[in-house]
DNA sequence: ACTAATTGACCGACCGGTCGGTTTATGCGA
DNA sequence: TCGCATAAACCGACCGGTCGGTCAATTAGT
C-alpha cells in the first residue's frame, strides 16, 4: 500500500480529537492524561512523544476547536441574503448550538475562567479567537450600513453591540441553561437593525 | 472579658475568607485544601470540623460572594439620581470593579464554566445570583420607563437588553483583559436609554 | 539486524478526606 | 484557690487515589 488506503486519522489527530471532547465536555483542568490516552488506546509514552505537554495538547485543542466552530458559524450563516439576514441568524445559530451542546457554553470563555495565569498561552488562543469574531460582527455591521446608506462610524458601533449582545446571550444561556437569553438578545439585535 | 472584646472573626469565618479569595483568584478546583488551611493556620482536621466537604465550603464562598458583590454593586448606584443614572452607573461600577481584580471577572460564571455537572449544588447558586441581577435589571428598567413613560411591556425588553450588554461587557472584558467592551456597552447602553 | 514506535511500570507531588491522639477551655465540688 | 473530670477544639500523620511526566525495555516494521 502506498500511504495507507483510506487515510486513517494519524494518532496525533486522535488525541487532539478525543482530547477536544474530554477538554470541552469537562473542562481542560478536570481532564486528565490518563483518561484521554485510555479512551484513545495508547500509553503514556506514546502520547508524550506526540506531545511535549499537556498543554501543548490544550494549544492543539484550541486552535482546531477555533476552526471547526468559525466553520460552524459561517455555515450557519452563508446565503442567508442580506447583512442583517445574517446577523439575525447568528443568533439562530447560537441557539440551535447551545441546545445541541447542552448548554455547555464556550470553550474559549470557559478556558479563560480557569486560567487566571496572565502568562498561560492559552490565553493567547481565547483572544485571538474572540477577537477574530468582534472584526466579523464588525464586517457583517459595516455591509449592512452600506446597505441601508448608515455611516461607517456607526457600523463600528453597531458590530460591537451586536457583538456583547451575543457573547452575553451565550454565557447567560450556559447560566439559567436556558435559551431564552438568546431570544432576548434577538429581538434586541432585531430592533437596532431596522432604522 | 465579657464576650471576647474586639469581636474577633470566629474560625468559620477566616476559613471563608481566606477561601474565598483563593477559589476566586485560582479557581475553585484548582484551589487545594492544604492551601487555604496552611493560610489561615490550622489543621486538617480542624477544617472538617467546620465543613462537611470541600463543596460546602464552596457553596459558603458563593453564598458570601453573592452578599459582598450586590453590596458593592447598590452602593455603587445608590443615590445616582435617575432610574436611567443609575442603569448607566452599573457600567461604570463594572469597570471600576473588573480593574481592581485585574480582570479575573465574575466569580459565578468562572465556577459555572468548571462546573458541567449539572448536579453540582453551586451551579444553583449561579443562576440565583444571575436571576436577582437580571431582575434588578428589569426592576431599574420598570422605574426608567415609568419616568419617561413608556409602556410596561417595554420595560421588560429593555431590562434584559442592558442586563445582556451587563455581562456581555463582562466577559469580554475578562476575555480581552481591557475594559473597551464595558465603554463600548455603556455607549450602547446610553442609546437605548434616550428615547 | 537495525531502527522507529510503543509500552507500562515508575517517579515525586498533590488530591480530598479520615481518625486517633493531644492540647486547651470550662465547670464544679471542696 | 485548688484539683480534677469532662468536653470541646485542634492537631498532623496517614489513607487510597490521581496528577503530569519520565524512561528503560519491548515490540513491530523494513
Amino acid at each position: 500500500m502506498v500511504g495507507t488506503s483510506p487515510k486513517a486519522n494519524s494518532k496525533r489527530e486522535d488525541i487532539v480529537e478525543i482530547a477536544s471532547r474530554l477538554f470541552y465536555e469537562q473542562g481542560f483542568g478536570a481532564t486528565g492524561i490518563k483518561q484521554i490516552i485510555d479512551e484513545v488506546g495508547i500509553a503514556k509514552g506514546t502520547f508524550y512523544s506526540h506531545f511535549q505537554s499537556k498543554e501543548e495538547l490544550g494549544l492543539a485543542w484550541l486552535k482546531a476547536r477555533h476552526h471547526i466552530w468559525n466553520q460552524w458559524f459561517e455555515d450557519a450563516i452563508a446565503g442567508k441574503g442580506s447583512a442583517s439576514t445574517q446577523l439575525i441568524a447568528t443568533f439562530d445559530f447560537l441557539a440551535s448550538w447551545l441546545k445541541e451542546c447542552d448548554y455547555r457554553g464556550c470553550a474559549f470563555i470557559n478556558t479563560m475562567a480557569e486560567t487566571p495565569n496572565a502568562a498561560n498561552p492559552m490565553r493567547g488562543e481565547v483572544m485571538s479567537h474572540k477577537q477574530k469574531l468582534h472584526e466579523r460582527f464588525q464586517e457583517l455591521a459595516g455591509v449592512h450600513c452600506q446597505d441601508s446608506g448608515e455611516a461607517e462610524s456607526v457600523s463600528q458601533t453597531l458590530g460591537t453591540t451586536l457583538y456583547l449582545l451575543f457573547e452575553g446571550a451565550l454565557v447567560e444561556a450556559q447560566n439559567f441553561q436556558d435559551s431564552w437569553p438568546i431570544d432576548a438578545a434577538r429581538s434586541s439585535a432585531q430592533s437596532l437593525l431596522e432604522n
